[in-house]
DNA sequence: CTCAAAAATAGTAATGATTACTGTTTTCGA
DNA sequence: TCGAAAACAGTAATCATTACTATTTTTGAG
């Protein structure tokens, strides 16, 4: 049975209101400010909850660490090769790739992630310098 | 200025005659019967060095360690829910989705890369009993 | 409202994957 | 054949994350 917990409710409306995909880290250090003595266990297990329970997105990006996303609806991200970045795609959801991917396929497919790469608005133009 | 080593040519050669997607641990474990003082970090080494010389194939599959793949043009895997397996999928490859995704993007978006998920054929027959 | 069981917490230790460091060995071109 | 550059084995360290434990919080029944 789930209980409430303040903070719990606190990294949820962080989420909600940070759109930054940020890391369990991240979250942490500003969750402090309004719980001083919440522990990063408590903030990994809480994402870990709310990604189970559907309420958050996990993006895990290949290399470091995993990042959080309040917006659970499907839709791509981008993440930057040179600052590790992560940005949402203003791109509809293929949900035909699981089919085509589906036909030659002995298992049963349920949905895919896609991750593109390249260079964010920010380092695109300091490498044009 | 790159080197020839035993070692590396013995990853290599592993890589090419099985295409299971094997993790670092497991080609060291292969590896070392050919070289027994062989050690984890020489694998990690020169599978960085492989991969970065575009010779093999990195595959993070959101969970667990990373897998290895020696088949380096551009295709899709397959990652178990269940039990974690990695297979390749049979399906061309979707350039255009770089042209769609980088529509409403203002940095620059070189390639993409798309897990799919499900069950393998394998754990979906053990579902079933 | 009170109180106790269940759940959540803080703090800390442990884990798993990977990288970094160091002294020795191997490679290879002059 | 010889020496600099690269790679090595072995080990320590790092990073992200999970596990453990004693204490605190939540919540529903009386």
């Amino acid at each position: 049975m789930l209980k409430y917990s303040r903070q719990r409710e606190s990294i949820k409306s962080y989420l909600d209101a940070h759109r930054t995909h940020p890391t369990a880290e991240t979250v942490y250090q500003n969750v402090r400010q309004e719980f001083p003595n919440i522990s990063l266990g408590t903030v990994y297990r809480n994402l870990n909850l709310l990604a189970d329970m559907g309420e958050i997105l996990r993006i895990s990006p290949g290399s470091g660490p995993d990042r959080y996303d309040a917006d659970c609806s499907p839709h791509y991200h981008f993440i930057c090769k040179e600052c590790g970045t992560v940005l949402d795609i203003d791109m509809e959801h293929q949900a035909q790739l699981d089919k085509a991917a589906a036909k030659q396929f002995d298992g049963t497919i349920t949905n895919h992630v896609t991750h593109f790469f390249g260079l964010c608005p920010e380092c695109k133009n300091t490498k044009l310098l």
